[in-house]
RNA sequence: GUGGAAUUAGCUCAGUCGGUUAGAGCAUCAGGUUGUGGUUCUGAGGGUCGUGGGUUCGAUUCCCAUAUUCCACCCCA
């Protein structure tokens, strides 16, 4: 038997039906911010990612579906959103064009990652990108924005909200940094090790108790930000304050992916395992010029969709539609006429097999149909058809020619 | 990429200290209760016990390999 590769699934019926419910209703919220749909390809040039991303981190060092395509392109399945996004943004010209674009997106990615529990080869996010707005309102609204589809998901969720800092402040911190490791010396373990030389801020999440005793009193780059991301960072903290949404300060919180700055933000949730982190993102106002685009401020954040299928609170499904079945075999012509009728503007289906009243009945239970219609030896004598309401549970015989018109 | 656990019917799971026809609940299908569902009664079908090797008179059970899922690390959405 062929199966599907690893860490790739089939979404289908009810797990389609909350996939499709998630999309719609992070699709309905994203355009009541003033969001419009984008597309773009999930195969993109590898040095894309590379320039985004970054070489140093894991996604693009080791993770990326990554191969030379029958023209000699070196090509990859998108790891993540934002690249794509933004190098539409300069094709386009709209970095030129100038003013504000703002986007959303949704699709799969593609990371070859051991699986895990909402950690899949193939997954799926949705994304909202937004161009040309420095301010940080914007962040806020990103924020409120993933607030707002998790609360409308029923979905409960931590908040946690850190600075990187900016060109100006972050390269001085990152050598206080450093040289606050090489000051704990053999002591830190092999990972911690290895995150001085690639990405040193990473030390400080290490999960090694010892080395979070060592990294106590480590320089934290909240005290270092320089005024200006200083002050941005307490005006976001208070519109989140006046929106009432909760967060906490994680310090130690540091976004994968290189091209983040200044806010940073994760939505995690504590009901899903390991992989807890259901939303993440934050500010990138430097990526734009890193990919030959006109320096233009950024900020975006992406939910992963597999990660919030099982906390998503479905709203209770409504009977709709029509169930048609036949008593007698000689009453499934008209069936098969009053179900096309009915198909016109909603929700009809039928059993081709004549059945007892009360199996029929059962199938329209197991449907969810709204009415269940029925032609039986009665109706056809009275040239009528048989509907039963079954929420309100009243019933009529209606005539054909009526029910036709 | 590292370490660990699991894999038996469509689903959730029993079970076999290696021995005739491998079980339950739910689901499915069929039939009954003179044409009234979601909350009846009766019965039936459905499994090469993840896959491939090995040991054995005999393996679903023991051993090895492999695949997949899950857990922890790692990473991140």
């Amino acid at each position: 038997m062929i199966q599907s590769l690893r860490g790739m699934n089939d979404i289908l019926s009810e797990d389609y039906e909350r996939f499709e419910y998630f999309i719609a209703t992070a699709s309905t919220i994203a355009k009541r911010y003033g969001f419009h749909y984008i597309e773009t390809p999930l195969l993109e040039e590898t040095a894309l990612f590379k320039r985004s991303v970054g070489e140093s981190s894991d996604i693009v060092g080791k993770e990326m579906y990554q191969f030379i395509d029958k023209g000699e392109n070196d090509v990859c399945l998108r790891p993540e959103g934002t690249a794509g996004v933004v190098r539409a943004f300069i094709q386009h010209k709209l970095d030129k064009k100038g003013g504000i674009h703002r986007f959303y997106y949704h699709g799969p990615m593609f990371r070859y990652e051991r699986p895990q529990k909402g950690r899949l080869r193939e997954f799926h996010q949705f994304g909202i990108e937004s161009f040309g707005v420095a301010s940080v309102y914007e962040d806020a609204l990103m924020i409120m924005m993933v607030s707002d589809i998790l609360t409308a998901l029923g979905i409960g969720y931590r908040l946690k909200l850190n600075s990187l800092g900016d060109q100006h402040c972050m390269p001085a911190y990152r050598e206080k940094l450093v040289s606050f490791i090489d000051s704990c010396g053999d002591a830190i373990c092999g990972d911690c090790e290895r995150r001085k030389l690639t990405n040193p801020i990473r030390v400080l999440d290490c999960k090694n108790e010892h080395c979070q005793s060592l990294y106590l009193n480590a320089p934290k780059l909240i005290d270092h930000l320089c005024e200006g991301c200083q002050s941005d960072f307490e005006t976001l903290k208070s519109i989140l304050d006046q929106h009432a949404i909760a967060y906490e300060i994680d310090t130690n919180l540091v976004r994968g992916l290189d091209y983040y700055s200044k806010t940073a933000f994760e939505f995690v949730s504590d009901n899903i395992g390991s992989q807890s982190a259901i939303a993440g993102g934050g500010r990138y106002d430097r990526l734009i010029e890193f990919l030959d685009g006109k320096p233009t401020p950024a900020v975006g954040f992406a939910l992963g969709i597999e990660r919030l299928m099982e906390l998503i609170v479905m709203p209770e499904s409504v009977r709709e539609g029509y169930y048609f079945g036949a008593m007698d075999e000689t009453a499934i012509k008209p069936i098969l006429l009053a179900a096309e009728k009915a198909r016109r503007n909603q929700k009809a289906v039928v059993e081709y097999k004549p059945r007892k009243l009360q199996d029929h009945l059962k199938g329209a239970d197991r449907i969810n149909a709204r009415y269940c219609a029925i032609i039986g030896e009665n109706e056809l004598n009275q040239n009528s058809i048989w509907v039963k309401d079954l929420v309100e549970k009243n019933e009529k015989l209606i005539p054909l020619n009526e029910f036709f018109a």
